[in-house]
DNA sequence: CGCTATAACTTAACACGTTAATGATGCTGC
DNA sequence: GCAGCATCATTAACGTGTTAAGTTATAGCG
């Protein structure tokens, strides 16, 4: 399928389409994929989906850890936000200690949409688990977060 | 860090934080935190610069092989096309034999701006490579293409 | 040849990614 | 107490992701 040479000499470009940030990405799509017609089917995009699961499993916290936890940047959570409150899955207020901070919530009807949602999520990712089988899936989850371990520059 | 419990039972959602669609997300933030600057120095995005490595490894192609080696949808390559073509580092012109296609190609300036910026580009690649270590990023490599044939479903 | 279907792009609309700048609040030291 | 700096959130501006719809061109078929 490629060529079977080695990664990267150090002095050139490696092949583009064997490079981390590619190989990441389109892994990535081929898991969205399984995924994106269950989303779309409840009108939730796979971020916001992502925001009000952290919220179910964590609880309240302020918009900073939210979007930490969900991979998101501060301004696109800002947006998000407002949307999911518009649609009264998730509650705001503003931190009584520290005026700076909001804080953000799941409604109830949000833990409820979750609990709809929930099953045919956890379908899907059994079918991927197996798919992909039990050992490639444990590898890659421990080798990906051995990757990012590596590349944290710790401030 | 994380409580060592199973990936998944089946019947729940696993943890998000552990599921390969973040996991995939956050280890590729990681790699493309150490990209950025320079491809912010140069003035170019991401998805420009995977653009124009494609085109300049195979050629001259049209647009759909080029959005699909580049990892990129076809409307956001045609807004992409429109910026680059601007700036002179590619070309475009219809196919003569099938006038549906719209055939895309480097630039003499497109070639110069690579050579300019590969040098930088390739010793990021190769720290990180350093960082992350050969065994395992050989391994994720490996993994990562297994991953995406696994799920790819084969219409 | 003409009809229909399909394919390759393009456009449009809306959401998120990314960076920079702004506003508001908290904190620190004098 | 207050001036100056840091932090949290928001806004703005622009590029990309994603889906749907629209254009133009080709392919198949009677």
């Amino acid at each position: 399928m490629v060529a079977p040479e080695s990664i990267h000499d150090g002095f050139e470009l490696a092949n583009t389409r064997r490079t981390l940030p590619i190989l990441l990405l389109s892994a990535r799509e081929a898991v969205m994929e399984h995924f994106r017609p269950l989303l779309h089917a409840h009108d939730i995009t796979e971020q916001q989906w992502r925001v009000i699961r952290v919220l179910q499993e964590r609880g309240e916290m302020d918009a900073s850890r939210l979007a930490d936890l969900a991979c998101i940047l501060a301004p696109s959570l800002t947006r998000m936000i407002k949307a999911l409150e518009a649609r009264k899955l998730v509650a705001s207020r503003r931190d009584e200690t520290d005026g700076r901070r909001s804080l953000i919530s799941l409604t109830e009807k949000g833990r409820t949409f979750i609990a709809t949602v929930a099953p045919s999520s956890a379908r899907i990712y059994a079918d991927i688990e197996a798919r992909v089988g039990t050992e490639l899936l444990q590898r890659l989850t421990d080798d990906l977060v051995a990757l990012r371990t590596a590349l944290d520059d710790e401030l």
